[in-house]
DNA sequence: TGCTACTGACTGACCGGTCAGTTACATACG
DNA sequence: CGTATGTAACTGACCGGTCAGTCAGTAGCA
């Protein structure tokens, strides 16, 4: 006999599957806009089994990021430390690469827009993200200039000029294409962004006498 | 006799009296969570005096996104228009100067702010935004770039990377400032800080052989 | 028969928008 | 000069709709 949607037994799945849905109403709507029972609908419940899962809204949102958070941070974290010290040019890069295409990807770049648009009015959650999300990039970020500059291969620049210099890029793609729908004119592949990124980063607008790649 | 708070003739200045509160209710709160009563009160009025003004709560934002829009952007153009075709470089400077202040300054990026949290909920609001200040400030800054390579000052780099690296560092800015409200490390100085992201971006991370500004 | 997972009607608080009434002033009139 | 009348600007109680959170009851299963 095929089972029914509702009244199936509690899978431990539950609490997962009502995070993913929230996140989705969360970024569709904003936080105070999302209505629960939507929540609850997108995850296959009534808003009353919702409520036996999480206290209440405002929780789904706190485990919501306490879940999301750090996933991209520590890639990012990995990526440095197992490269900077080899190659630091290939390093940024590839640094650039990942958050290039996290920011192009909906679903990675949820979690880091709702902290966007939610954090101001949730200082305690914020705080959390603060602590995992961006402090943690910010210690890779500068750990691969350090790298780079102790080898001689990067001249030594201003730490937080060059951490809003790597991370901005990605931010406005993210605003640009998922928040304002706009599309970049031809660069539709976000690594291709990323490395036209990187040449502007590594090499400067200002042409250089000697040989070049470009 | 003193003339009492409430009750005076209509100043010519309600409007933007209300909206000067609406912008600042709207960016502490977000728009949803926002009561009209707070802001007729932070305007000095009851709300129903607000309603006399306008017709709703999203009339006004309506209204503040379209007065406070451009003002940045126009700034930009008319800075850009000045001096990239003299002095490309000193035009990316002032360039960049112009964007970090604008956005250390939280009365100035209230505007942008807000769009960035609502932009997503009101797709109208965010079309006129894009037209009136986005595509304004891309095509400032392609003409930049444009100026600069007919000159030969600057190497021909992709336009939508080179957007994103002059904008990018400025939104990060902000958001790190006014939404995590984390402090810079040391540069507290918006002006520093642009000079510091200008010279990354015009001499690039790898050291030159050639004699350099660094 | 009992227990777990779940439902959905319901409650109470909240808030955008309305409107009957009030206030401060202007002008007209005695 | 004081009083009557008019009216623009404003007030705040109220209405109606919405929605987070509750709970009495039901479904499925052992």
């Amino acid at each position: 006999m095929i089972r029914k949607p509702s009244h199936r037994r509690r899978p431990e799945a539950r609490p997962e599957e009502i995070l993913e849905a929230a996140l989705a109403v969360f970024v569709e709507q904003g936080f105070a806009t999302a209505r629960v029972e939507d929540i609850a609908r997108r995850a296959g419940l009534s808003k009353g089994a919702l409520y036996l899962y999480f206290p209440s809204k405002e929780a789904m949102l706190n485990a919501l990021v306490e879940q999301s958070a750090g996933a991209l941070a520590r890639s990012v974290e990995q990526h440095v430390a197992h490269s900077a010290a080899v190659d630091p040019e290939a390093a940024l890069r590839g640094l650039l690469r990942i958050l290039i295409t996290a920011m192009s990807s909906p679903k990675i770049s949820a979690a880091p827009r709702l902290m966007l648009t939610e954090a101001h009015r949730f200082p305690e959650l914020a705080a959390f993200y603060r602590e995992h999300v961006l402090d943690v990039m910010r210690r890779s970020v500068s750990a691969l200039l350090a790298a780079a500059v102790e080898k001689g291969v990067f001249r030594k620049v201003d730490t937080d000029a060059f951490m809003r210099v790597m991370i901005g890029p990605g931010i406005v793609h993210m605003v640009l294409t998922t928040i304002f729908e706009l599309k970049p004119e031809k660069l539709t592949d976000p690594g291709d962004l990323a490395d036209a990124i990187a040449d502007i980063v590594l090499y400067g607008l200002i042409p250089r006498q000697e040989s070049l790649p470009s």
